[in-house]
DNA sequence: TATAATTTTTGATACAATATTGATGAACGG
DNA sequence: CCGTTCATCAATATTGTATCAAAAATTATA
């Protein structure tokens, strides 16, 4: 589920907040200042409600640094309707901006919009049809078990789970796993499929997780 | 460079409008109701300003169906400012809701946010009646489900629809899809085109997708 | 309306792409 | 220096797809 941050130093309204979007279905985090929210804000995070008037740093500041954390959309809510203070916000990577006091549905409606429209951040861990991937220490999981791949194969899964439900070309995949022009014999690939199907099996029998898309490439279902 | 459609019964604002989005360098479409809105739109509209009060169809029925054509962002702009009306435009796919009047800077600022997070900035999605044909990774869609293509199969949908509505003549169909002039049977492209035609009606029945133009060709009907 | 021309459909077959297995040697760690 | 893991490749098995021929259906045209 989506993580969304909240950022907002009015203790009634951070609490709404908290309340209205858990009961959405969000994975909620909160802070009360632009600096507390420095701190928490990470690789989690899919999306920002930032309150503009905040104690200490700008909230122009404040969009700057959490941008340069991660990019994530960041919806701006405030009391202040003056235009050219929008606009600012907007040029410094706002993607939205709502006007206090605003309608709890249509700020659900609007982080639904930009949430779907958000690209993913590539070092998320992915979990798919209980395969849980972990980029950053080359782990992959299922019910908690490890499944044991090898360098190769847990590269070919990595793309093939960051692109699931798409096709992922057999030219794509030498390009992103071996090096220059010295890439393998075609069926050294469809080898290394076999393998990752095999241990994929091996952890969960029941469920087909590659798919073979002839002539073109895989694809990992969703 | 990006091409935005206007929609806007009000000849003033649809000019004035015309001329920002000009100046701000995009390219303009402009329709002054919904009806003709449809006929214009096609796989070249990057993103949609659509005012709510048009004659004819209702702004909500006018969503749908250019949602149907192509999947791109709709900016709302409205006089109105109720906020079920509101919701009701999200549920149904807008993906942002100017009130009336609204700030020029504002909205191309929205406009901003709103290109760069499309989804389809980087894949040039062709989508017609309802199918979707994604060039990029061989995917065929009919309502988020899959049709399962060949690699010839593809190909051949993938040329009528990129010259939709207009006549594909066989030679160009044997030119495009198969390499050199060893190319196949007049009849193997016609076995060719039945399969495709039995696995589009298998996902929607009750349209015919593509015409026979006789002793001539095929054509993709928009 | 009859006939010719063209297209559609079906099924058989050959072919091409993929899957699998096992052998080989390189890389790695103890 | 040995044992293990791994990538690769070759050989074989398997499966999906393209193609063609022939028959059925449709459309044009005389």
């Amino acid at each position: 589920m989506k993580t969304i941050l909240i950022i907002e130093d009015d203790k009634n309204i951070n609490e709404m907040l908290q309340e209205l979007l858990k009961k959405a279905g969000y994975t909620v985090k909160y802070a009360y200042s632009g600096t507390e929210a420095l701190l928490i804000h990470n690789n989690k995070i899919d999306l920002i409600i930032l309150d503009l008037m905040l104690p200490g740093k700008s909230g122009e500041e404040i969009i700057k640094e959490l941008k340069n954390i991660k990019e994530v959309p960041i919806i701006v809510t405030s009391a202040i309707t003056d235009i050219n203070k929008k606009l600012d916000l907007f040029e410094l990577g706002a993607d939205d901006y709502v006007t206090k006091p605003f309608n709890n549905e249509e700020l659900l409606a609007r982080i639904k919009v930009h949430l779907k429209n958000s690209p993913n951040n590539e070092n998320n861990i992915i979990k798919i049809k209980g395969i849980e991937l972990n980029p950053k220490n080359h782990i992959v999981l299922y019910n908690k078990k490890e499944i044991n791949l090898s360098k190769i194969e847990f590269e070919i899964l990595k793309l093939l789970m960051q692109n699931s439900n798409q096709v992922v070309t057999k030219s794509m995949i030498f390009d992103k796993v071996w090096d220059t022009e010295n890439s393998a014999d075609e069926n050294t690939l469809n080898v290394h499929i076999s393998k990752i199907r095999n241990k994929l099996k091996k952890a969960n029998p029941n469920t087909e997780y590659i798919e073979t898309v002839w002539s073109i490439g895989y694809k990992f279902k969703n």
